[in-house]
DNA sequence: CTGAAAGCGCTTACAG
DNA sequence: CTGAAAGCGCTTACAG
């Protein structure tokens, strides 16, 4: 129907009878325009189909109305799969953005690529929300450039004093604690953990102190015997729990820092034969989608994805805005399942 | 340490002692630069850490270097659970994006909102990638509204001659086919099936046809009183078996159109006492990530999405260089797991 | 191989 | 409340 040429403000300023000037402020809501003049151009708008140029209005305002967000994750072989709960916060900040009437622009980032210049000085984002699980102290160089760069952005991560960025994440102290105080009510003594207990892993650390002062307050220790490292992968879990089934160590309950490492540790628990969890307890981290839906279901700590999201996008907007945002620790809650109640004796199902 | 002034491409070219012209020349990789002058272009853009303006050189060259991805489902009250399989989508896409070197928006566009103009238009991508199972005669006519704007899109649903756009999509017949052939084969006489069977879900029809013509091939008929609908949700699922064990309908087999559905079965009949496999064979579709770990684990057909995400990619990028591709049904591949297997007698596990 | 200049389509002081 | 004009930071014919 309609030409095929680009349509631009100058042809509906000659629709509307007005001057190009009038066209765009009427678009952009300027309060300057006459209520019968908007309604012109409105019309004028609506009957050409036109909508502004992002590109040169962007170039002119120095703004994109859109946000990055990036995956941080180590490269992994098999590539194809996203950690399921960055996926879950995926969805929740697409949302966040769309409520704010943002775009989202995605990009999964290796950790080996030079990250801080792409987006915020490419001028495609405004800001900038970081996620992963890779090793913090490979990244934290890169954070200290941009903040000094003056980017906007925030991380998902461990809140810890004196990091120069504005973190937003989980209590994954007290989710710890709770973990393991859960696990030694259920009367486990015993509580091996799985994952990175360092600071390049910082959450998984936070997560291991938690469950090491929960021991502590009931008189236990955590032994170093009963940790092994692993990171966020279903593999990683499994190998992990082999190495400890290997070496034989004796424990009667084990806290995944991730519900992923959970999936392997179970894998690798029922490969010997043993069943989860009478002869073992298993408790993971995060509830992502399958942990309700495993044999036997998963207990774990809910990280709540759209609170989470909301928080991100909130915060980003805010330095986008010039305002200084806040560090913010949001809760997890502990969620029981199957996989770590003991039954009182051999009876059946919950 | 720098100063906060917009580094532009006449900085770069002061500091190579070059024309502005060179500089984006020698960017942009032409030819025609000399390497020597490269490289001292290279020089500046580094140590003043410069990266081109992409609004302005986007402006400048009506290109984006940027592909949508919307979403179009049906409103959900619950919006922030995205359809796993679309999550996985997403992925590959993400993925298969960044191998081009374009970057992803993201969209969740609710199917009221008018969409057809929002990102092609406004430049800000130059193709469009649309995932959903929202209704399609609902959103067929924006389909041909895109058609006729010449906008590059395509589409993940069913394939189907006559259609105006490029669709990509699983073999969804030989799906369904494949399944009701193997619940047969399982000694299954009475297969219901659960999901829409008609063209306003396409994907879901076509799952119905091949079931319906694998039946026939058995000298079975489709029957109507085993059929239930619902959209690809866990609790549609539920209500749909609900709906078949509330009147009564005698079956020994479900197939759902889709894992999610048949997680709602699976619950449903659950709910009943009914066993899975043993009074009920179950299947569903996608091959989402939980189908594997819900117990029992669950039949269905795998849709590759890496190639699915491979295939779409390729193909809006084939329309934006003004190539013709062609709509392409992928194949589909049957995962036989614990719930559509009956043992030969009361056995172990497998 | 390189430079001077026009122009992409807007936004926003500036001057009425 | 409105218009004429400058300019955002590039890219790309055009002319050497």
């Amino acid at each position: 129907m309609t030409t095929n040429k680009k349509i631009t403000s100058f042809d509906i300023a000659d629709l509307a009878g007005v001057s190009q000037s009038t066209v765009s402020r009427a678009l952009r809501g300027s309060p300057l325009v006459n209520e019968e003049t908007r309604r012109r151009v409105q019309a004028a708008v609506e009957s050409l189909n036109y909508t502004v140029d992002k590109n040169a209005s962007n170039l002119r305002r120095k703004f994109s109305g859109t946000l990055a967000l990036l995956f941080f994750e180590d490269p992994t072989p098999d590539d194809s799969h996203i950690n399921p709960f960055f996926l879950s916060m995926l969805g929740s900040i697409t949302r966040a953005c769309a409520k704010q009437g943002y775009d989202l622009l995605i990009s999964f980032q290796q950790l080996s690529r030079d990250w801080h210049a792409d987006f915020a000085d490419s001028k495609k984002a405004d800001g900038i929300i970081l996620l992963g699980y890779g090793d913090y102290l490979a990244y934290c160089d890169r954070l200290q450039k941009l903040v000094e760069q003056g980017t906007s952005f925030v991380r998902w991560g461990a809140v810890l004093p004196g990091q120069p960025d504005i973190t937003i994440g989980c209590d994954n102290f007290r989710g710890g604690h709770d973990i393991a105080t859960h696990l030694h009510e259920q009367g486990c003594r015993r509580i091996a953990f799985l994952g990175d207990a360092s600071s390049h892993y910082p959450e998984f650390f936070e997560r291991y102190r938690g469950y090491a002062a929960a021991l502590e307050e009931h008189g236990l220790v955590a032994d170093p015997d009963l940790q092994a490292n692993a990171e966020s992968t279903e593999r990683a879990g499994y190998e992990a729990m082999q190495s400890l089934l290997e070496r034989d160590a004796k424990f009667d309950a084990v806290f995944a820092a991730s519900d992923l490492i959970a999936i392997g540790a179970l894998r690798a628990l029922a490969g010997r034969g043993l069943k989860v969890p009478d002869d073992v307890a298993l408790a993971g981290f995060d509830d992502i989608p399958v942990a309700g839906f495993i044999n036997p279901s998963l207990t774990t700590i809910r990280q709540d994805t759209r609170q989470a999201g909301d928080a991100l996008v909130e915060s980003v907007l805010k330095m986008i805005h010039g305002e200084s945002p806040e560090s913010a620790v949001l809760p997890g809650k502990l969620i029981v399942r199957r996989s770590s109640v003991r039954e009182p004796s051999g009876l059946g199902d919950a």
